[in-house]
DNA sequence: GACCGAAATGTTAGCGTTAACATTTCGGTT
DNA sequence: AACCGAAATGTTAACGCTAACATTTCGGTC
C-alpha cells in the first residue's frame, strides 16, 4: 500500500501538503487539492495511523481493564464492552481488553470497571503515576476520576415500589455477599421504600449460592416478595421458591437488577431494574476521549436504569 | 514516561543495548543487563509499541468485520469477540471492530464473520487487494481463506438424532429463511438422520418469524420433534406450541442450535447444540497471528459442537 | 603477549507522519 | 510595475524504536 511520499510524488507536491489534504482540507487549493486526492485514490492510499500516531504522541489505543474475577461470557459486561468499542472505533481509536496489571505499554487512557473496592484505589494509583487518565464505570467513591454509572439508589428503590404496587406486603431484600459498590447503593434504595426495619439477607452473585441463601429464608419466614441485587440471584431465588412449592409470581413476586439479554432470550421473564450497558459504555468512551482533548473539569454522571417488565411480579389487585 | 533513549543514558548504555534486553536478553552479557533492567525500573520505562510497530512495519492492529446486519448485544457474537480480544491482547495486538469498509486505514489482518453469502466475496476482494490476511468464522466456501467454522453437519445429526432418541416419530426442521452459509449444513446433518424426504420448513432469524412460522405449520400438521437451525427460531417454536394448547418437552421436543447464554441464565432450558464461540474466537486469532509470522499452508478447522442438555426434549421412553 | 574468532556493544539510517518555520506565489493597491 | 500582505506550498527535524552493519572487548590458544 502506498504512503504519503508515493502520493506526493504523484501529485507533483510535497509530502506536507498530502497531509494537509487530509487534515486541513481548507488549507490547500482547490486544484491542488483535487490533484492529489485523485493520486490517493489511484494509488489506493490509506493513512497509517502508527505513524501518525508515534509524531502526535499519542497512541491511538485505550486499555479497558476488567479484572480476572468477572466472567466476560456474563453479557452485561459484554455489551459493556461492545458499547465503548463503538465510539472508540469511530475515532480509530483500537483497545485492548486487559486482565491484569503486568505487562506495561504505552496507551493513551484507561477505562475500569468491575473491580472490588481494594482493587479501585490500586487502579488508581496506577493510573495517577502513569499520568493517564481514567474513567470508570461502578464506582463512584473516588473523588478526582470521571465515573459513570447507573442510579443504583433510585433503581432500587424503583424495584422495591414495583413490588408494593403489586401489592406485597412483606418483603425481603437478597443483596451480594461481596463488597461490590453497588452493594450499599441498592440496599439504600430499597430500604428508602420498604422501610429501614426490612428484611435482608446476604448470598454470593451466583444462582447456586443465592438457591441456598433462599432455602434457609424459606424456612424461617414467607415473604410475598423479594427484591434482588441481580438477575442472578433472582434465577436462584425463583427457583429456590418453586422448589418450595409456590408459585412465581402468584405467591411471591421477585424483581431483579441488571437486565441481562433480555432483548434475546425472550423465555426469561424476571421483572428487573435493566441497566442500559451499551450506553454506558458509548458514554465512557467519549468521556475518556474528551478528557484526552484538553477537558479538566470532573464528570460524574449517573444514568437512570429502567424498569423491565417481566412476569416475575404478580398483577396489582386494586386496594 | 521514559524513553528507551533516557533508560540508555542512565545505564551508561546505547539505545540498542537497552533495546536487546527487552527482544533478545540472551545476547546481553548479564551484568550490562542488570544494570539496565534496574534503571528501566527505576526510571518506570515502558515500551512504546506505536514506535516500534512503526518501524518493525506492522501496526498491532487487527480489523474484526462484524456487519450492521449482526445485532452485537447477542451473546453469541460477544464470545466470539472476546475469545479473539483474548488472543490477540496475550500477543499485544488491539483491534478494532468494524461494521463497515468505508475509512480506510492501515492494519495487520482482518477477521470476519456474519457475513452473508454475497458480502462473503466483496470481503475477500477487499483483503485480497489489500494483501492483508484474512480469517473467517462461519464461513467455509473460500479456496484460498484460512477459516474455523463449528461442523454443522455433524451438530444438526446429533441434534436429530436425540429427537429421534427421545421417542420422537415425526420430525420437522424449522430453518432460518436469510441466506447464511449454514443454513444448507444444518438441513445436510438433518437430513442425514431424519431421511431425505423430511420436513422442512423456513422462516427469518428471529422469535417472532419463526413464531408464526410454527403457527402455521401446527395447522397442518403435528410433528412430535422439531429440530431448529438456531436457539432463536427454538424460542418461537416452543413459545407457538405452548400457545396452540401442546407441552414441551411432552407433546412437542425441541431442540436448538447455538448454546446463547446458557452458562449464566440457568432458567433458559432449550436442549441445544452449542457452538464453542469463545474458544473459535481465540483459536481464529492465533490462525490469525500464525499466518502473520509467516505460515503459507491454508487452515480450515470445524470444531465440534457440543449437546447442551436441557429441558427441552423428552425422556427416552425406552422402546 | 600476539593473534584469533566469538561475544558484546555501538553507529547510522530509516519507518510514515506532522509541527514549526521558511519560502514562493498571487491578487490587489498605489 | 513595484510593493504589500495573505494564501499556498515547501524544507527540516523530530517522534521512539530496531535492522544492518561496524567496531570493540574478551577468553582462549600458541
Amino acid at each position: 500500500m502506498s504512503t504519503l511520499k508515493d502520493v506526493a510524488k504523484h501529485a507533483g507536491v510535497s509530502m506536507i501538503t498530502v497531509s494537509r489534504v487530509i487534515n486541513y482540507p481548507g488549507k490547500v487549493k482547490k486544484e491542488t487539492r483535487v490533484r492529489v486526492e485523485e493520486a490517493m485514490k489511484k494509488y489506493r492510499y490509506a493513512p497509517n495511523h502508527v505513524a501518525k500516531a508515534l509524531v502526535e504522541k499519542r497512541s491511538g489505543i485505550i486499555d479497558v481493564f476488567i479484572p480476572h474475577s468477572v466472567d466476560l461470557s456474563n453479557p452485561f459486561f459484554m455489551n459493556f464492552i461492545v458499547g465503548v468499542s463503538e465510539t472508540l472505533s469511530k475515532h480509530m481509536y483500537s483497545f485492548l481488553i486487559r486482565r491484569d496489571r503486568e505487562k506495561e505499554h504505552v496507551c493513551d487512557g484507561y477505562i475500569a470497571t468491575g473491580l472490588l473496592k481494594d482493587e479501585l484505589s490500586d487502579m488508581y494509583a496506577y493510573a495517577y503515576e502513569r499520568e493517564y487518565p481514567l474513567v470508570l464505570f461502578g464506582h463512584t467513591q473516588l473523588e478526582d476520576v470521571d465515573c459513570i454509572d447507573v442510579d443504583n439508589v433510585a433503581g432500587a428503590a424503583m424495584g422495591a415500589r414495583k413490588l408494593l404496587d403489586a401489592g406485597c406486603k412483606n418483603l425481603v431484600m437478597m443483596n451480594v455477599d461481596e463488597d461490590k459498590d453497588f452493594t450499599a447503593d441498592r440496599l439504600t434504595g430499597f430500604r428508602q421504600v420498604a422501610g429501614g426495619a426490612s428484611q435482608v439477607i446476604y448470598a454470593p452473585n451466583s444462582v447456586q449460592g443465592s438457591y441456598t441463601a433462599t432455602v434457609e429464608l424459606l424456612k424461617k419466614m414467607k415473604p410475598d416478595g423479594i427484591f434482588c441485587a441481580s438477575d442472578i440471584l433472582a434465577l436462584g431465588v425463583i427457583q429456590a421458591v418453586m422448589d418450595a412449592g409456590m408459585e412465581v409470581p402468584s405467591d411471591v413476586s421477585v424483581v431483579g437488577f441488571d437486565g441481562l439479554g433480555h432483548n434475546l432470550l425472550s423465555n426469561v421473564h424476571i421483572t428487573t431494574i435493566q441497566q442500559p450497558v451499551f450506553e454506558i459504555g458509548r458514554q465512557l468512551a467519549e468521556v475518556l476521549l474528551e478528557r484526552l482533548n484538553g477537558r479538566t473539569a470532573k464528570v460524574a454522571r449517573l444514568i437512570a436504569p429502567e424498569l423491565l417488565e417481566g412476569q416475575s411480579v404478580r398483577m396489582a389487585t386494586g386496594i
